[in-house]
DNA sequence: TTGTGTTTTACGACCTCC
DNA sequence: GGAGGTCGTAAAACACAA
C-alpha cells in the first residue's frame, strides 16, 4: 500500500535520531553552513548562515572540510547561492509554520498546490485540512478506519507514536543532525538530512519523474543543486526498480514452491532491518508514472515530453 | 570493537530525444 | 551538442551480530 509504504519508510528509512547519531541532526548542508564545500560555486557561507539565525543557534559544527581538498568548482552547485539560501531560510520558518506554502510564501496550502502539482496532485498533503486523514482519503482510501488510524501514526526512532505530519510541524532542529563530510581521495558523499529526503520522498511519491520547474523549486527549497535533486530522482528510481524486482523473483519462488506451512517469524538480514520498503505500485497507478503521462515530466529517454520546461 | 551486509550519494558510460 | 534517461559501480554511512 502506497500509504504504508510511506509510513514504513517514514519509519524505517529515516530514522532520524537513530541514523544521525549524537542527538541534533544538524543540517549544514540545508541550514547551517559551516564551509563543508568550500569550493562549491555559490554556497554562500554569510547567506546560509543568516538562514542558520533562523533555526537554533546551538548547533554548526565546525568546517569539517579542509579546503585544501580543492575540488573543481562546478556550475550545477548553485543550489548554494544565495537564492537557495534563502529558499532554506524560507523553509526554515514553513517548517515551523508546518506548511511548504509557508515556506514558499504561498497564502494557502491550497495556492501552494494548485502551484506546485497543478497536474497531478490533486492530494497534495499540504493541501488537506488533516494531513494524515486527508492524507489517507485523498489516496482513494475512503475514510480512515482504525488500521488507517493506527497507520496514520508511526513510531518515532524512540519509540513514541507520532504524528503523520510531525514532520511538518516539528521545527527543523529535528533534521538538523551533524552531516560531517568525510572525503578520501576522490570520492565524497554528503548525508541528506531527514528533512531533505522526506521532501524529496514526497515528490517522488507523487510523481517519479519531476519536472524541470519543480527539480529547480526543490533544489532552492531543500538547499540542494539541480544536479542533487535530479541524481536523486535517478537513484530514488533505481532503488524502486531494484525493490520491484526482488518481489518478483520473490514471487516466482513462491509460485515454483509447494505450499508451504505457515511462516515462521522471519529472522530478519543484518542491515537488511533498516529499509525494505513496501511496494509502490499504488502509486503508478495513482498517477501513471509511465513517462509522458505527466505533463511537464521528462521521459526515461530524455526529452522533455511537456511545458513547464522553460517558464 | 570489529566484521559484514545494506543503503545512500555520486559519478561515468552509453543511450535517446530535441 | 546538451538535456536527462538507465545501468553499473565506488565509497561513505549506517545497522547489527558476534
Amino acid at each position: 500500500m502506497y500509504v504504508s509504504y510511506l509510513l514504513d519508510k517514514d519509519v524505517s528509512m529515516y530514522p532520524s535520531s537513530v541514523r544521525h547519531s549524537g542527538g541534533l541532526n544538524l543540517a549544514p548542508q540545508n541550514f547551517v553552513s559551516p564551509p563543508q564545500y568550500p569550493d562549491y560555486g555559490g554556497y554562500h557561507v554569510a547567506a546560509a548562515a543568516a538562514a542558520t539565525a533562523n533555526l537554533d543557534s546551538a548547533q554548526s559544527p565546525g568546517p569539517s572540510w579542509p579546503t585544501a581538498y580543492g575540488a573543481p568548482l562546478r556550475e550545477d552547485w548553485n543550489g548554494y547561492a544565495p537564492g537557495g539560501a534563502a529558499a532554506a531560510n524560507a523553509v526554515a520558518h514553513g517548517l515551523n509554520g508546518g506548511s511548504p506554502a509557508a515556506a514558499l510564501g504561498y497564502s494557502s496550502p491550497a495556492e501552494y498546490h494548485a502551484h506546485h502539482h497543478p497536474h497531478h496532485h490533486p492530494h497534495h498533503p499540504a493541501a488537506s485540512p488533516s494531513c494524515a486523514s486527508g492524507l489517507l482519503q485523498t489516496l482513494n482510501l475512503g475514510p480512515p478506519g482504525p488500521a488507517a488510524t493506527a497507520a496514520a501514526e508511526q513510531l518515532s526512532p524512540s519509540g513514541q507514536r507520532r504524528n503523520l505530519c510531525e514532520w511538518m510541524r516539528k521545527p527543523a532542529q529535528q533534521s538538523l543532525g551533524s552531516q560531517v563530510k568525510t572525503r578520501t581521495k576522490d570520492k565524497y558523499r554528503v548525508v541528506y538530512t531527514d528533512h531533505q529526503r522526506l521532501e524529496l520522498e514526497k515528490e517522488f511519491h507523487f510523481s517519479r519523474y519531476i519536472t524541470i520547474r519543480r527539480k529547480s523549486e526543490l533544489a532552492a527549497t531543500l538547499g540542494l543543486s539541480e544536479r542533487q535533486v535530479k541524481i536523486w530522482f535517478q537513484n530514488r528510481r533505481a532503488k524502486e526498480r531494484k525493490i520491484k524486482k526482488k518481489q518478483q523473483q520473490q514471487q516466482q519462488q513462491q509460485q515454483q514452491q509447494p505450499p508451504q506451512p505457515p511462516p515462521q517469524p522471519s529472522q530478519p538480514q543484518p542491515g537488511a532491518l533498516r529499509s525494505v520498503p513496501e511496494p509502490l505500485s499504488p502509486v503508478t497507478s495513482l498517477q501513471g508514472s509511465v513517462p509522458g503521462s505527466v505533463p511537464g515530466v521528462l521521459g526515461p529517454a530524455g526529452g522533455v515530453l511537456n511545458s513547464t520546461v522553460t517558464q
